[in-house]
DNA sequence: CTTTACAGAGTGAATATTCACAAACAAAAA
DNA sequence: TTTTTGTTTGTGAATATTCACTCTGTAAAG
């Protein structure tokens, strides 16, 4: 849980890494790329972090902190189901739409390769959807809103599903199209089928 | 179109090359350890694919060839929609589990980011199984056996995306898990969803 | 005077690829 | 039958490049 205390630098850092991994992917984010993004050397990046894992951890630790006190906020008791499913995607979409990097490396399986460290800071940060995705969706079958002809789990899979693949047709498109306008067809159209 | 007539070495280092990706993955996929797979040197490589790139492009190709026969027969105009929609997913299942590591090669960014050439390879492959998809879906619907109430587009985007995350989970479970045991459940679970 | 933040030069390991060369074999020529 | 010629398939050494990371020095701020 130490809640880590980032630096200004360290900030610089993770979001200039966040820039190239837009720009580059993966296979761009070097030291090399980092330190010339930043304006300095090579080894000045070993003075805010002691490994390049470090950094990409820092930076997923960070999207992880960020997506579960947004999703905190987006979901209400007060709202019906429906819209707060819609509020957890629309969250997203306007979120990643800002930072598009997230989406290079969440969705990412070089980096999963790279390290354990890396590949359990990722499935953290899908657990923490999962935490706030499930629980609206259990709330929506138990009120009757949602179908309740398969199991939530089973209902959170398709859901889960439909955002990822949505993510990786944008990424895959080079960010090239209104992910929100996107996100909000697909999630009517997902709406339109779990509704009872 | 230009079957590439692959030669029996060319296919043993398609294999060895598989071998590799479910064992180690996209890193470990190097030269130097598909020569010591193929009990050979790194050089003796050459003498049968020009590059590495050539390697997996021909791995992907191969991929694709075959995807697109067994779909071809796994589907019939006399079987209902929904039996057709099954045997899709069971042939991929029964497939990716026999070999697992086209899973790693076709949901791995990794990889994608390497070429240009393998890029068009793996979504050449997604095109392969929608293509497919979409023809049952389409007749599902006209036929009134699944819903209308979303377009065939979003009907195979959640369909597609419940079976890559399928998918998914099953590589980061390190396939650990009986994927076609799994996957029927889920089948099922969708099946009950899109039905009318 | 000590700490901080950087630069510059360098290190070893790993990477894909290329090179000159050799063994095995086959077909054709002597 | 022997000799010649060419092809296939391999070896081992060397290539240039890239990578994360380290060591040493230095200038400035506290």
């Amino acid at each position: 849980m130490l809640s880590n205390t980032i630096t200004d630098r360290q900030l610089e850092i993770i979001e200039a890494a966040g820039k190239i991994l837009t720009v580059s992917g993966v296979v761009g984010l070097t030291i090399k790329n980092l330190a010339k993004e930043m304006g300095f050397s090579e080894s000045a990046i070993y003075r805010h972090f002691e490994s390049k894992e470090a950094i990409v951890v820092a930076m997923l630790g960070y999207l992880a902190e960020n997506m579960d006190e947004r999703l905190q906020k987006a979901i209400s008791n007060h709202k019906k189901p429906l819209e707060n499913l819609e509020s957890i995607f629309l969250d997203q979409f306007t979120f990643f739409a800002q930072k598009p990097h997230f989406v290079v490396a969440v969705f990412s399986d070089g980096l999963m390769e790279a390290s354990q460290n890396i590949n359990a800071a990722i499935l953290r940060i899908m657990q923490v959807k999962m935490k706030h995705l499930l629980s609206v969706l259990m709330q929506g079958q138990q009120q009757g809103f949602f179908t309740n002809t398969i199991t939530t789990e089973e209902l959170m899979h398709i859901v889960m599903g439909s955002f990822r693949l949505q993510m990786f047709k944008w990424r895959i498109a080079n960010f090239q199209f209104d992910i929100e306008r996107q996100g909000k067809n697909m999630l009517h159209a997902i709406s339109t089928l779990i509704k009872n």
